[in-house]
DNA sequence: ATGCCTATTATTAATAGA
């Protein structure tokens, strides 16, 4: 079973994209975020035409989250976070499929830092560790996935040094997600690949992606329930090289099958 | 130290992204 995370920077226009990658790489499960597009306004037909269900929290000009699974209809659990039914952000969705709790976040980015939005991105997290800690107390298979705006540590960048003022570097920010981790959650790509440079997102300015001058900020967490199933984790880096495409590159993993894990 | 580039919304400039 494959899940993958990609952050599109925009759903519709940067759809013939998203068509492409999930035609060559089937995925069956997807988180979307950035969807800039309202709820009337995602692209479902195409996306049913591409042969996946989906659930979709949108919003006008930013933000937006999406699940979609092939073949069969996500079940959806939650939208939006606990803490804040004033929060007006499109962040937070979560489905179940094939009996594991899925959820899709978008983590505040909080540029510029200090300030408000910085404020505001650390209140999401604290929202986000108290929520996932009742998710683990579940005991079940869950699956936290999308772009946490978060370079974990120094090994996450290109060049540390030019990130040290950006609210993903901040020490705040990597605390805050050290913390949520040391929960009992398994970061699934450095668990698999502690000793690799892991890009998932390269700026567009610069001719970053040529040079390489990448972050890892999308990330798996997986509950302990669901983590001795990881056989696989990755980069589809080459998304990341075509026409009209988004700064994020998609990044997945792969689950062995229940039935298989009992042999072995 | 700053902007670089890109998407969206709304009109050619502002805002946000990271």
């Amino acid at each position: 079973m494959k899940i993958a995370t990609y952050n599109v920077n925009g759903v519709n226009g940067h759809l013939p994209v998203l068509l492409r990658w999930l035609a060559d790489f089937q995925p069956d499960v997807v988180c979307l975020q950035e969807l800039k597009a309202p709820q009337e306004k995602f692209p479902e037909t195409a996306i049913l035409n591409a042969g996946y269900h989906a659930i979709w929290h949108g919003q006008k000009s930013w933000n937006g989250v999406a699940i979609l699974a092939k073949g069969q209809q996500p079940k959806e659990t939650r939208r939006g976070l606990p803490g804040d039914p004033e929060d007006p952000h499109s962040r937070y969705i979560e489905a179940e499929i094939n009996g594991i709790l899925i959820g899709c976040l978008y983590l505040p980015n909080g540029n510029p830092a200090p300030g408000p939005k910085f404020d505001y991105k650390l209140q999401w997290f604290k929202r986000l560790t108290k929520y996932a800690k009742t998710l683990l107390a579940r005991e079940i298979p869950v699956i936290l996935t999308g772009d946490y705006n978060v370079i974990p540590t120094e090994f996450d960048c290109h060049k540390p040094s030019s990130w040290v003022d950006d609210a993903l570097f901040f020490p705040e920010s990597r605390e805050a997600y050290r913390k949520l981790v040391a929960q009992g959650w398994t970061d699934a790509l450095r668990e698999l690949h502690p000793n690799e440079k892991i890009f998932t997102y390269w700026d567009y300015f610069r001719n970053a992606f040529p040079r390489n001058a990448g972050i890892r900020i999308d990330h798996f967490l997986l509950s302990p329930q669901i983590a001795p199933q990881l056989i696989a984790a990755g980069v589809d880096r080459d998304v990341r090289s075509w026409d009209k495409t988004s700064d994020h590159a998609p990044t997945w993993i792969e689950l062995k099958s229940k039935t298989h894990r009992k042999k072995s």
